[in-house]
This record gives C-alpha cells, sequence and structure tokens, in this order.
DNA sequence: CTCTTGACGCAAT
DNA sequence: CATTGCGCCAAGA
C-alpha cells in the first residue's frame, strides 16, 4: 500500500463514517466493504484511530458486535457514550444496546 | 530488517 | 456467552 492509496481510504472511509445517520452507528468491516476493501476492518480501525476531522460523527462507528472499542480515542472517559446517548443510542457496559436495530450497513446506502 | 501492537472480524470450540 | 486461532496490515520500537 503506497502513502498515496491510504490517503485514499482515509477520505473513503470519512466519506462513508459522515454518511451515517443520526442516532444509527455502523462498524469496521462494513465501512471496509463498502470501500471496496472487504477483509481490512483493521486498516479501518487504525485510519479511524490517526486524527479525525471535526465534526466527523466518529462515536458511530463501533465494533462488530456493537461494542465501544475506539473509547479510548475520544478524550475524556465515557466520551464515546454520552456523544450516542445525546442521539438517542442506549449503551450499556460498553455495548451499544439492541444493536442490530441501530446498525447500519453503508451498502444499503450505496444503492 | 524483524517483532509487536492495535478503534477488527469471523468461524470453531 | 467466553475463548481461541487465524487472517489482515500499517506504524512504531
Amino acid at each position: 500500500m503506497t502513502p498515496n492509496e491510504i490517503r485514499e481510504l482515509t477520505a473513503a472511509v470519512h466519506t462513508i463514517v459522515r454518511l451515517i445517520p443520526r442516532g444509527r452507528a455502523t462498524n469496521y468491516g462494513a465501512i471496509a466493504r463498502a470501500i471496496g476493501r472487504p477483509g481490512h476492518a483493521r486498516l479501518v480501525g487504525r485510519i479511524m484511530g490517526g486524527g479525525a476531522p471535526s465534526g466527523l460523527p466518529a462515536h458511530r462507528v463501533v465494533d462488530s458486535q456493537g461494542r465501544l472499542s475506539g473509547r479510548g480515542a475520544f478524550g475524556a472517559p465515557g466520551r464515546m457514550r454520552e456523544l450516542l446517548e445525546s442521539e438517542g443510542v442506549a449503551v450499556r457496559e460498553n455495548r451499544i444496546v439492541n444493536w442490530r436495530g441501530v446498525f447500519w450497513d453503508p451498502i444499503e446506502e450505496l444503492s
């Protein structure tokens, strides 16, 4: 992967993240598939870990089980949870309640 | 250059 | 539901 490709992917990932509706959330693997790189969830995770543009709803990206695996990247502990709950997403024990219903698949939006 | 570390995912146990 | 193993891959040590 050339540095240039990395930039493209980063841009693509950010684009998808911006499409996530309020009150919904998606996961790394789904985003990876949406940008044409199935199986590279980990790469997406790395990208999210890096600096994110302000205004990017990064809190709407969790792991495949609805767990807030990126909570550490938000300033104060519990910050990610606050952001989610502030838009109506219930969280219990670091995990989105009713994940199946909250999950938003980028693929369905690329129609 | 090798080894380890992660905002991961999925099937098998 | 909890663990394990394996595939994936860019950064940092």
